[in-house]
DNA sequence: GATATGCTATACAGAAATAGATGAAGTCAG
DNA sequence: CTGACTTCATCTATTTCTGTATAGCATATC
C-alpha cells in the first residue's frame, strides 16, 4: 500500500493557490522558493497531473486545483483550531483553569461597539486567556472551526451547535443633531426621499428583507453607500445625513438623533453560537458565558433606556451551560 | 514569527492516540518507531505539554490530548477527501469525464440490499470510476466529509446539503414459511406476545419512535436481539421468528411470509444527500443521479408488487440536478 | 521461575529534504 | 530602448529527518 502524500504539501498547496506563486508562498510559509516548488511538484506527481499553469509572473491554479481549494483551506482551519484547543491546556503556574485562545466572530458593530469592555473585564478576570476576534459581515462557519464562538444576528439552522439567544437588538434611523439642523427633521417616512441617505453597497439576503418592508429605503436612493457600518456610524456621526444603526450604540453618541422612532422599526434577533464539542473546554465556557452574560446586561440598559422594558428573554437550544 | 508545527505530527498523533502505541501507530502509517516517538516529541514540545503517558503497554491519551482528537479526525477526513476529489481530474486516455473515487455511506440493508446492481450498472457505464461504500447505521458527517454522498432515512437538517428525496419504503413483519406453520400465523398485535421476536439491541432514537407506536415491540420481548439489520433477516431466513424488514427486500425471498400487514405498517423515508460544493464534480453528479433513479426504480418496482401504487414522489429540497 | 513477546528509549549511519546561490526570462517604469 | 524588479528553474552544500539496530523493561505463558 503506497502511503499518502504529507500533509505539509496541503499546507504548502494552499499557500501557493492564495499567493499566485512560489515565492509569495515561500514568504508566508517562512520556507524558500525550492522548497516550495519541491512540495508542488510532490503533489502534482501524486495526484498525477498539474495544479498550476506556470507563468514568469507566477502560477495560476488549474480548474483542478481551485476544486481541491475548499479542502486545503478547511484542513488550515481546522489545524488552527487544534492549535487553539491545544493552548487551553497548557501547564500552568497559578492553577487557573481558564486560559488559552479563543477565536470570536462577530459583527463589525457587535466587535466594535459592544464586545470591547465585555473582552476587556474577561481578560482581567483570565489574565491567561488570550482573544482571537474577528469581525466580519458574512457568516463564517463554526462547524469548519473558522472560530470557536460566534456573535450572531441570525438563527443558526446547523445541527451540532449551541446556540443561546439574547434579548434582540433594536435598529433605529439616526442623524446628526447639525444636519437636522440644517435640513429639517423628516415627519414621515416619504420624507426620506428629500435627505441625504446613508446605506448599504452590496444587497444581502438580511437586507433585502428590510427592503421589502421599507421600500424607501433602496439602493438608488442613497446618497453614501458602504458595506461597512462602521463606516455608516462615522458618516452619521460626521452629519452626512440619516442613516440606520443600533439603538443601544447610537445612545452613546449625545449628538445623534433618533428619527422616525415610530415609523421606523425593527429588531434583531442575536444568538451567540458555539459548537458542541467546545462546551466541555473551561475557555471556551467562560468566554461564551461572558458574552452571554455581558451582551445580555448591554441589551438590558440600553432597553431600560430607550423603552423602559428591563425583561430579557434569554431562551437556549439545547442545555443551559453552567456558569463556571 | 515561529512556524506552525509539521501537519504531518498531526496524522501521526492521530494513529498514535487511535493504536494505542507507537509501535502500533508506525505499523499503521509504514513509520519505524522511532520516527513516531519524535513526532510525538516535537508535537509535545509544540504544543508545551505532554500528550501521552508513557508506559511498557504503550501510551495512553491525557485529557488534553482527546481532547485535541477530534479535530486530528477532521483533518484525516478532509485530507482523505480531498484525495478523493483529486482522483476525479487525472487525465485520461478516454475522454470520459466521469472518473476518479466517490465514498458512499449507506445503511446495512441498503448497501447489501439495493445498492449492488445500481453500483454495477453505474462501474460499467463508466469503467472509471471507483466507489468506496460505508455501511453504517449510524449517521455519518458529510460536513466533516466522513463520505462524498449518503444514502439516509433521516432527512437532513444540516445547511450546504443537497437532498432529495425518493419515495419511502415500507417495513413490515416477516417470517419464514416454516416457522409459521410450525408457530401458527399471529392474528393481531397482541399475538405477538406470545412468538418469538428477532430486534435490536440498542435503542436508537429512530427505534424509539416505533416503540411509541407498537410498545409490544420493547426490547424485553425479543427473543433474538442483534443491532445489525442482515443479520435480523437472515434469522428471520432461517426460520428463527418473527422480525421487521423492509418489505422490497422481503419480497425477493418466496418463502418469507408478511404477518400482520395491515396492523403494522411503516414508512421510511429515503433521501440522497450530498455536499453542496460537490455538485460541480462530474462523478460525485453522476453516482447521485444514478442513485435517485436506480434507488427510486427499486422502490417503484417493489410499489407495484406490493400496493400497487407506482406514483413515486420525488422532491428536491434545491435544484434539481440535470443529469449527464 | 524461565522464556517469549510486547512495548519504549537511545545511538548511529544513511537517506532525504532543505537552504542558499545563480541563471534565465518576463514585466514594468522612465 | 534600458534598467530595476520579480518570477521560476537548477545546481550544490548542509542540515534535518528517517531507518536500523540494540538495550531495557514489564507482562503473559508455560
Amino acid at each position: 500500500m503506497k502511503s499518502d502524500p504529507s500533509w505539509d504539501l496541503y499546507r504548502t498547496f494552499l499557500a501557493v493557490v492564495e499567493e499566485g506563486s512560489l515565492s509569495g508562498a515561500a514568504r508566508r510559509l517562512d520556507l524558500t522558493q525550492p522548497t516550495v516548488a519541491r512540495h508542488i511538484d510532490a503533489l502534482e506527481s501524486a495526484v498525477g497531473y498539474d495544479l498550476f499553469l506556470r507563468s514568469q509572473r507566477g502560477l495560476i491554479a488549474t480548474e483542478a486545483a481551485l476544486e481541491l481549494k475548499p479542502y486545503a483551506e478547511t484542513l488550515a482551519s481546522t489545524s488552527a483550531a487544534l492549535l487553539r484547543a491545544a493552548s487551553g491546556y497548557a501547564r500552568t503556574t497559578d492553577g487557573g483553569s481558564v486560559k488559552g485562545t479563543v477565536r470570536i466572530t462577530a459583527s463589525e458593530v457587535v466587535g466594535a461597539e459592544h464586545l470591547p469592555p465585555i473582552l476587556a473585564r474577561l481578560r482581567q478576570r483570565h489574565p491567561q486567556l488570550v482573544i482571537e476576534l474577528v469581525l466580519s459581515n458574512e457568516v463564517s462557519d463554526l462547524l469548519r472551526r473558522d472560530a470557536d464562538i460566534a456573535v450572531r444576528m441570525v438563527e443558526p439552522a446547523q445541527d451540532a451547535l449551541i446556540a443561546r439567544r439574547l434579548s434582540g437588538i433594536g435598529l433605529g434611523l439616526f442623524a446628526h443633531r447639525d444636519y437636522l439642523d440644517r435640513r429639517g427633521v423628516p415627519a414621515s417616512m416619504t420624507d426620506l426621499a428629500g435627505h441625504d441617505l446613508i446605506g448599504f453597497d452590496r444587497e444581502t439576503p438580511a437586507l433585502r428583507g428590510i427592503l421589502r418592508r421599507f421600500p424607501v429605503l433602496n439602493r438608488a436612493a442613497f446618497a453614501l453607500r458602504a458595506d461597512s457600518d462602521l463606516a455608516q456610524i462615522a458618516a452619521i456621526r460626521a452629519g452626512f445625513g440619516i442613516g440606520g444603526c443600533q439603538i443601544p450604540v447610537a445612545r452613546r453618541h449625545p449628538d445623534l438623533v433618533h428619527v422616525l422612532a415610530r415609523e421606523f422599526e425593527l429588531e434583531l434577533g442575536m444568538w451567540i453560537v458555539m459548537h458542541e464539542d467546545l462546551k466541555t473546554s473551561p475557555r471556551c465556557r467562560a468566554v461564551f458565558n461572558a458574552l452571554v452574560e455581558g451582551m445580555d446586561a448591554t441589551m438590558d440598559k440600553s432597553a431600560a433606556q430607550t423603552t423602559g422594558s428591563g425583561t430579557s428573554t434569554c431562551d437556549s437550544r439545547s442545555a443551559t451551560i453552567a456558569p463556571m
